[in-house]
DNA sequence: GTTATTGTGTACCGTGTAGTACAATTATCC
DNA sequence: GGATAATTGTACTACACGGTACACAATAAC
C-alpha cells in the first residue's frame, strides 16, 4: 500500500459510470459536474486519478473496447467468414439492446456531433472505427484465401457493408429501437450472403 | 417594401449558410459565434431574424427536409417498391458524397451526443427519423396490397432494414468515405431484394 | 423636414464550463 | 511520535456560452 492518504473510491468502477455517462451523452455532451456526480467523487479527485477530460475519455474508450464492444475480436476469430458475419450481427444486436448499459454504440455515439475545439477526439474515433472495418477485411480477406469466400463481392466492400448495418443498427439502438426490431434488421442484413455456403 | 431600415443580408441564403454549420458540426456543437461568422451578421441581427438557437437550428431543419432531403419523398412516389429502393439507395449515396454540401446526413449527425440540456431537440430529431421510416413502410404496405411484393419480409422490417443502411451510409459519409465505396454498400444492400421481380 | 419604424453594432449580463490552488485530512515510513 | 506523501473538499480562476439592452443608422410615411 502506498503511503499518503488512501483514495475512498474504486477507480475501476468509476471508470465503468464514466464510461456510462459519457456512452449515454456524447463527449461534448458530457460535462465535469456530470462525471463528478455519477462517480460520487469531487473534482480534484477524479482530475488526480484520470487527467483531464480528453484523458479520462481515451481511458473510458479503452475500458469500453475491451469491454462491452470485446464481442467483435471474438467474433473475427471464428473459424468460417459465414460464422464471423453471423457472430458479429447477433453480437451487436445483443449488444446494442442489452439492458445493462446505455442503448447504442459508445464509438458512434461520440463520434458525430462534435464542435470544432473537440477535432482531436473526432479523429481519434475516426481511427477507431476505419481500424475496426480494416480488421474485418482482413479477416475477409483471410477467408478469401483460404477458399472459404463465395466470391460475390470483394472482402473490402462486404467489411464496409457489414459495418455500415451495425453503425445504422447502433443509430437505431440510440433511437429505441427494440432487441425484436433489432434482430429482424440483422435477418434481413445476412442475406447478402450467399444461402447456404 | 417595410418601414424602416432594410435588412442587409438575405435570410435564405443565410439559413443555407447556417445548414451547413449545424451539419458539419451538430446542434450542440455549433455555437452562435461559429453562426454569426458563417453568416456575416452579428448576434442580434440573427436573433431577430431567425429567434433563438433552437428556433433556427428547426427552421434550419425544415429547410434541410426541403432541400437535400428532398430526394426521400420524391423517391417514395416511384412506381414499384424495388424502385423505391433502388433510387433511395442511389440519392442516398449521391447526396451523402455530394461536395456541394457537407459529408453525412444532418438528421444523423445532430442527432447523436446531445448533452441533457437540448432533449427536446433531440427528440424533434428522434420524431423526424421515426417519421421517415414509418413513410418508406406505409409505400411498402401499399407495395403489398397492390402485389408489387415478393413476400420474403415484413414491410416494416425491410422498411426498418433499409433506414437502417442509410443511417450507417451517413455515419460512413461523416467519417470520410468516398462515393464509390458507399456504392458499393448500397449495391450490397440492394442484395436483400430477390433478383428478378 | 419630422416622426415612426426597423436593422445594426457594441457592450454587456448571468450562467456554466474546464481546470486548479490550497488547506485540511489520513495514511505510511522511520 | 514526527516527517512525509497522497487524497479530499472548498473555493477560486479564466473563459466561452446563450441571450439582450441600448445607442445609432437608415429607410418609409406624413
Amino acid at each position: 500500500m502506498p503511503a499518503g492518504r488512501p483514495r475512498e473510491f474504486d477507480p475501476d468502477a468509476a471508470l465503468d459510470r464514466a464510461v456510462a455517462v459519457f456512452w449515454r451523452q456524447g463527449y461534448e455532451g458530457t460535462t465535469i459536474p456530470d462525471l463528478t456526480a455519477a462517480l460520487g467523487i469531487n473534482r480534484p479527485s477524479l482530475y488526480a486519478a484520470f487527467g483531464n477530460k480528453q484523458s479520462l475519455f481515451r481511458k473510458a474508450l479503452a475500458r469500453y473496447s475491451a469491454g462491452p464492444a470485446g464481442f467483435i475480436p471474438r467474433a473475427l476469430r471464428e473459424p468460417t467468414a459465414r460464422a464471423v458475419i453471423e457472430t458479429l450481427l447477433r453480437s451487436s444486436v445483443e449488444m446494442l439492446s442489452d439492458p445493462k448499459h446505455p442503448r447504442g454504440c459508445l464509438v458512434v455515439q461520440a463520434a458525430l456531433a462534435c464542435g470544432a475545439e473537440s477535432e482531436s477526439v473526432r479523429k481519434e474515433l475516426e481511427g477507431l472505427r476505419a481500424s475496426g472495418v480494416a480488421a474485418i477485411r482482413k479477416r475477409f480477406e483471410r477467408a478469401r484465401r483460404e477458399g472459404d469466400w463465395p466470391g460475390d463481392a470483394s472482402p473490402a466492400d462486404m467489411a464496409r457493408y457489414l459495418a455500415t448495418v451495425l453503425y445504422g443498427m447502433a443509430v437505431q439502438a440510440a433511437g429505441g429501437a427494440s432487441r425484436k426490431e433489432l434482430q429482424a434488421v440483422a435477418a434481413l442484413a445476412r442475406k447478402v450472403w450467399p444461402i447456404k455456403k
